[in-house]
DNA sequence: ATTTGTAGTTACCTGGCAGTAACTAGAATA
DNA sequence: TATTCTAGTTACTGCCAGGTAACTACAAAT
């Protein structure tokens, strides 16, 4: 899930996308956003994700410092998500993908399988 | 590779994640920044990756946008890539993605796996 | 005549990601 | 007494992403 050999990298940006660079976490850390949240809330609006695969990313994100976790002693349990300042710090990335994806996204007309070949 | 149920969201964010949500795109992009780049250099540049997810990896980011393909009728055969102005204008988020993570990465302590449980 | 070089594609195979179901503790509620 | 509620964990299983090796086309060099 996270990619050991990309996180042992001496490049930074390769360093970075072995911790962040997966399809659960960037929507993870969007749906939370700036706001505390229980696993069972995450649970039921990030779509198609399965419990485990949540729990598992959610221990990826507190493991390299994105996420703050709380447990209280309580029955039946109850824990709590917030970001971390690292994690919040990334919004703003997140944000950035969002215009991007706005004002460039089309819809796909052709695809590539119609790949051209130029003279020469 | 491309994960469907991602870009068939309602979600533009979400969307967006699901075309360029893993790990080998921002790396190619990355790779390949403003220049223009063979085939084969991309191979032996891009660490980890084989021929045949390079190509498949290409094809999708020429599908979506992101990527100009240039074949020249040689033999051997030639091809340059190069990024397109939408993936031209990624490049900038990636550079933040950098930033970010090297003001932010600290070694890895302590393991998710000491979860302390606060009192009630 | 054989080798080399390029940009893939194809067939084949395996490891590991991810889905599902079952299970936990212990208090509160019906 | 039995059910419910939460936040996971574990065991089992299936499928597919991704690796490897072989192959193509043809020209130019050896």
């Amino acid at each position: 899930m996270r990619d050991d050999r990309f996180c042992a990298s001496n490049c930074p940006f390769t360093r970075a996308i072995g911790t962040i660079g997966n399809k659960w976490k960037p929507i993870i850390i969007n749906v939370i956003g700036t706001r505390t949240i229980r696993f069972g809330q995450l649970d039921s609006i990030v779509p198609h994700i399965s419990r485990k695969v949540l729990a598992e990313q959610l221990k990826e994100l507190e493991e390299d410092g994105l996420l703050e976790r709380l447990a209280y002693k309580e029955l039946p349990p109850r824990v709590e998500y917030k970001l971390s300042e690292k994690g919040l710090a990334f919004l703003p990335i997140l944000e950035n993908i969002k215009e991007w994806n706005c004002k460039y996204e089309v819809a796909l007309t052709s695809k590539a399988t119609d790949r051209v070949t130029y003279a020469k």
